[in-house]
DNA sequence: TGTGCCTGACTGACTGGTCAGTCAGCTTGT
DNA sequence: ACAAGCTGACTGACCAGTCAGTCAGGCACA
């Protein structure tokens, strides 16, 4: 099971090229350029241009939501499980910038309409993480009483977007205060109170 | 300053094409055949199809960014004005839809260098709304101190991923139910205790 | 060791289709 | 007759995807 070395550095241009110009800008001539191959090397690989960007980002998704999931299944207190899934997100969103652009692109997803079910189906799964803990400290009286779901989409939707601008650097508070922050904000929120 | 009908039927068209398949799938012979003119007719109106996306995106960005601030202006209480933006928020999203889906397609900026600046001048007002709200709030004892520009970003990232899902019937819970979570998470994340 | 055959990974010039933008000319009103 | 508003056939650029051809390196046989 060797990935090929040109299929690496395919790949890996490809997410260069597609998060510096999206989608429809990048042409499979660009990313041969930038990869140092042939473009119907590039074909040898990948089925389609589509294709190529469909694995760079399932496969980011998948390891993303995966290590979520052994992250939460570690942690059974539900307050410590929620720290640990933000400092995580934050962490992964600033070490891959690039591939979380690419995603982001994606926005609102509908004209991909194809492949995207397993796109969506990792969102769920990863937001059910959310809901998993916040239902457990409601359980255990932790967390006054919330529509986990709307809460865990808050949640995730804040962390998406301070994870951007700090990536960006539109942001100048450092990363570790920003967690510090965003945990005040939600634990704050969620807690019963005279926790 | 009378807007020509035609020119109305174009912008009108262009919403709802652009929203449905997003700036690249859609093409000026689309728009024009929605609006009933000839293709012609819309580059007497528009310079370019970036010209006529930017125009429905500005000029939307524009309206709102304006309401806001007025509503902003008119409650000097920051709480209430922060539960009035919230509200005011969501009813956007779920009135202008199709919108907004534009707004969000266009994601991470970048690709569009040129004409964005505006656009991000927009955003950085809106936010400025929030920021003001919260820290008004902090001088005067209600909320206890954080850091109001990252509060700010989370919050609105957490209101466009709610509003977003709720306009895509992702959620079954009512608007009205929906808003009231929202605000009950956020004042209880930066109120003092005690309040 | 040398030679000739083979294979398949790799290449890039080419094709076919798409679409933004143009413009010659039509229509309607005065 | 003229102008203003409008039209849609046309053009040129662009690009995904193809495929005929190249060539490095493996293998067999002397």
């Amino acid at each position: 099971m060797e990935i090929p070395e040109k299929k690496q550095r395919i790949l890996q241009a490809a997410v260069e090229v597609f998060s510096e110009n999206g989608f429809h800008q990048t042409t499979i001539d660009q990313i041969a350029e930038r990869a140092g191959v042939g473009k119907g090397t590039v074909y040898l690989y990948f089925e389609s241009k589509q294709n190529l960007f469909y694995a760079i980002i399932q496969g980011g998704l998948a390891l993303v939501v995966r290590g979520a999931t052994m992250l939460a299944q570690a942690e059974p207190n539900p307050k410590q499980r929620i720290a640990l899934l933000i400092e995580r997100h934050l962490a992964i969103m600033l070490k891959h910038v690039r591939r979380m652009k690419m995603i982001m692109q994606q926005g609102v997803p509908q004209q991909m309409h194809d492949l995207l079910p397993e796109m969506r189906q990792h969102g769920k799964e990863y937001q059910a993480l959310y809901v998993a803990a916040l239902e457990e400290g409601i359980s255990q009286g932790l967390f006054r009483p919330h529509d986990s779901n709307i809460v865990a989409i808050a949640l995730i939707g804040g962390l998406n977007q301070v994870g951007m601008q700090l990536a960006e650097h539109e942001i100048t508070t450092s990363v570790a205060d920003c967690q510090q922050q965003l945990m005040q904000l939600i634990l704050a929120g969620i807690e019963k109170e005279g926790n």
